[in-house]
DNA sequence: TGCCATAATGAACCTTAATTCATGAATAGA
DNA sequence: TCTATTCATGAATTAAGGTTCATTATGGCA
């Protein structure tokens, strides 16, 4: 029994390389190498091994972008849940999912705008969805708050989500170059605007976030 | 020379109407009928034929692609041109776009946002640009009028873009119902939040648009 | 140590359409 | 009418990778 357990973990293990192989691939190169030969190389098994662990490449790369969505949804359903008024949290939470995802460009890009395999696309509008779900419990909290102007949630959460991840999309490019400094600036006007069209007064002072952590 | 002409006629006449057969096909059910050899039967031609008239599958859709698209940003373009204010015209033209969609919903969710193949795909994003840019004009417009905020008007075109055009994915895809009333009011929202971002003062007054026209 | 269940292997197999091309039809010009 | 050229045909080919599976290796257990 205590034995088998150390086989299991083998197996979780396993799972894990794999994973890690094709999320890698990604990040290095984009879809074009998401192949399902190359990343069992990568991960150093078979390429058969990889059916042992996932039904299909599909299945593999939804895996693969619920990993890594889940934790961008978490770190931005953290903001969101935070002190404070729902402007200031939704300008936050927008920054820091900016500032996360220009920091693993290439990743992120492939995730959110990269052509892909209509599978595998289809496996992005769900976690895209999960995002503007979190938005739009921030938003409820700022109409509830009077900060908000009254409208439907979940039309301004897709507002407000597309706006920023459109924008995202020409700096996170991977020709695009990668200037941290100018980056910074970018998220912020990106996080101003697209919070922005919910505001019932102008601009609310709001302070520069300084949480970009984990 | 007046024969030939007759014989040109007929080739364009036969491109034309494989576009034609291949926009449908897509406006009916989308890109996973937008098989070459489906294409042809239904424009009346061999599969091979298709062949002389576009290089590969690709250059056909992406020809579709700009016909549509060219389409719909030459009426933005006409309403971002129109006389009155930049606010005015950014809510128009979106509202616009908006409703245009909506009429021929399968069809836009097929160009905006249905998983397609990345060559396809790629083809997208060149005129999703072309109509960020029309926005971009708007957006210095609105800028030097100073009814807008000081603001790159590129990272603010693209979030006024994105925000419009995700809020329309939801409204488009073929599992939404189709209700022509509940449509104008989610336009009119999706106009209004999305030119919302923009603008210096909280909400001019701006009146509805009466010209949703071809 | 030998046995068995379980896991790993990777070359061969499929699948699915896009694409080609040898053949035949049609047309313009002489 | 005859011929050269262009155009159309659609069955056969290709391509590219995902997926399978017969075979081999591994490791726990008696």
């Amino acid at each position: 029994m205590a034995i088998a357990a150390v086989r299991l973990n083998q197996l979780i293990e396993t799972k894990a390389r794999i994973l890690d192989a094709a999320r890698d691939a990604v990040a290095l190169s984009g879809w074009k190498d998401a192949q399902i030969a190359l990343i069992a190389a990568r991960a150093g098994v078979a390429t058969g091994s990889v059916y042992r662990y996932f039904d299909s490449k599909a299945d593999l790369y939804a895996q693969v972008l619920g990993l890594v969505s889940e934790r961008e949804v978490a770190v931005v359903a953290a903001i969101a849940e935070a002190e404070g008024s729902a402007s200031q949290c939704l300008v936050d939470a927008i920054y820091t999912f900016a500032i996360r995802a220009m920091r693993g460009r290439r990743l992120a890009y492939a995730l959110i705008a990269e052509p892909c395999e209509p599978e595998i696309d289809a496996a992005r509008l769900k976690y895209r969805a999960a995002l503007a779900d979190q938005v739009a419990r921030l938003v409820r909290r700022g109409i509830a708050s009077g900060e908000f102007i009254q409208i439907d949630a979940n039309v301004a959460a897709s507002c407000v989500t597309g706006a920023f991840m459109e924008a995202l999309v020409g700096p996170l490019a991977p020709e695009a170059a990668p200037d941290s400094e100018a980056a910074r600036v970018i998220a912020q006007e990106i996080a101003g605007l697209s919070a922005r069209m919910l505001f019932q007064r102008a601009t609310p002072e709001l302070k520069l976030v300084s949480k970009a952590s984990a």
